[in-house]
DNA sequence: TTGAAAGCGATACCAG
DNA sequence: CTGGTATCGCTTTCAA
């Protein structure tokens, strides 16, 4: 019906033309008069324009839209990211496709396609496996592009510091006493989850007391069995790489009657939300400098890199006594050079013997 | 830039014009001969045409694209009704932008005019607040839109049954013969959590025990701390009207060294995946369906509709015995306790049938 | 500084 | 059935 004022109207009404007015509104490419400039924005106010995005996007080639794609929406540690992303791409005046790729490659490349399609102007992707032939499809769509959360290799990526924050995660959990840990994660993958766990593994005091190879879509699942199996023996703490793994453990635990950072020490890597309000310690990632990050680096060109994750003790690990950590809500506890000088679980509570 | 191939080259190598060629792509609005039809599909793949949706859309008036707005895309409940939205929107052809509104009115109503301005062919609202006021913005810019896990009037909206589900919800707890029984929501508002409490206060069978009062923004903390005062009494059985409200009670539960579905029953309405994970006995939101059903009612114009919700036990209510049910995903049903220290409730009693 | 006008690529009318 | 061609609204060159 009303079909909406054009740049048409604005020129006439301005008593000008559209060009002007394009200046104007673009503040470019040709200098305004400070006065005609002044007609012009009367104009467009009086009329309540709003240019049509998808003229200028025909004409600009520009549609003021990023695209994302992500393993599994639903997902905590990525829904977190998306909205983080969005954010940062909404504070830029860009809107954000979004793709769930179900963990599946086929859905994702298609996920992929339909933003090419769609001529977003820039596609940020966190791969849910190796990134080589989606790489491949963004580069022959000569579309600027950064890898999230997973990097590889020369293409521009943004991501934590997996390979620290593993460590930084064990070596806190050893600060605290803890000497039979297990890890759980995989050694292997040039992932978050194998960076993480290789410096799980270098972090630690001494030798691990196990470390248990998790799938990479049913992170929870494996890690539950994992745990049901550690959690028969002598394991005194468990650093998992992912929130997803610890809430596998999570679950293992109060099944067994363990209580976190009491009868069972437990740290992880994401530092989800979720976790947190659960008593989880972790080494955490920093989402909206990660957002922010990973839209510059396609906005502006930047280039991609490493964001540092910053350990955050809750009452998981035996940091915080597990009822009062609520109640303090203050300074964190430093980092882990200091962490076993300051809280030493009190009396180092029996753990279950062996078999019972 | 190599400019991609266009219609017109499309049309040239298949020796047409570029008006077949969209009769072709489009299907209509004219017939084409079966063998020039042939031809264009042709060129069309030797040459990897891909239509340019910026021309598409400045032309035709259509974009492709939906807009989803929530309240908030890092919450588990909102995280997965945007899969499913997404989902949907994809099998139906369509690109979806997302907005995350921070349960902020202002950032909620930003976020609506950019999709306005994108012009997307329609938008689906998740209303943090009362929608009057987006729903008048919608209406001026013509948009077909509906509102999802929340209605209101007579605009158009998709949700589930909320009424229903907090009366079964509640109903299910009485069964087990807990009589004891505090609800966790807001007896007043025209939203799921209001529905869902008068529901449920409807659904008991004796009158509460309490009805705790939870504000929007902060569901989890406020359910924590109504939890933890309410442990202190004689309370049996808790009914909370989201998962989130649910969560605030595992925690305060774990807290308070008290056993889910032992030493306190637990049910939830929403039934996120999470919950789900966690142990969580809820009546379930069909995420699928209400996404199917989001999208059909804006792109075909189905109705609006309340969508059933469905009771799915798990431990946290008493039903399954919270190590057993993992082993067994089979039928759920009531175990007496293996364990004395199971029966804090009165009488194991048999569910209420489904949807009774 | 300003403005007339040439497209961007696809759609669909109206003749043929 | 097929094919010129006007048009969608905006950007930007080129000339004034």
């Amino acid at each position: 019906m009303s079909k909406g004022p054009t740049i048409r109207d604005v020129a006439a009404r301005a008593g000008t033309s559209t060009a002007v007015v394009s200046y104007v509104l673009n503040d470019g490419p040709r200098p305004v008069a400070p006065e005609t400039r002044a007609r012009v924005r009367a104009a467009i106010d009086a009329l309540g324009y709003r240019p049509n995005r998808s003229a200028r996007a025909l004409r600009a080639n520009r549609t003021g839209t990023l695209g994302l794609v992500v393993p599994d929406l639903a997902k905590p540690f990525f829904a977190e990211l998306t909205r983080a992303i969005e954010d940062a791409a909404f504070a830029r005046g860009h809107r954000l496709l979004v793709g769930s790729a179900q963990f599946d490659a086929g859905h994702e490349e298609q996920q992929l396609q339909a933003l090419v399609d769609a001529h977003v102007d820039a596609v940020l992707l966190a791969p849910a496996h190796d990134p080589a032939a989606a790489l491949e499809l963004l580069r022959r769509a000569e579309l600027p592009h950064v890898l999230v959360h997973r990097t590889v290799g020369a293409a521009p990526g943004v991501a934590g510091d997996d390979l620290d924050a593993g460590r930084r995660a064990a070596a806190h959990l050893s600060g605290h006493g803890y000497r039979r840990v297990a890890v759980l994660g995989a050694a292997e993958g040039d992932d978050p989850v194998g960076r993480r766990t290789r410096g799980a593994l270098a972090g630690l005091a001494g030798p691990p007391d196990a470390v248990v190879e998790c799938a990479f879509t049913d992170l929870r699942g494996d890690a539950y069995r994992a745990a049901t199996r550690l959690l028969a023996g002598p394991v005194e703490a468990i650093c998992a790489t992912t929130d997803e793994h610890a809430l596998g453990v999570i679950r293992a635990a109060a099944e067994a009657g363990r209580v976190l950072g009491t009868d069972l020490g437990l740290i992880s890597v994401d530092g989800t939300e979720l976790g947190a309000y659960l008593g989880l310690s972790a080494v955490t990632t920093p989402f909206a400098e990660l957002g922010v990050a990973a839209v510059g680096a396609v906005l502006d060109g930047a280039p991609g890199r490493t964001v540092p994750m910053t350990l955050v003790t809750r009452s998981s690990c035996g940091c915080v006594a597990p009822d009062a950590e609520r109640k303090r809500p203050g300074p964190r506890v430093p980092e882990e050079g200091r962490d076993a000088s300051r809280v030493r679980r009190k009396e180092p509570r029996s753990l279950p013997p062996p078999g019972s």
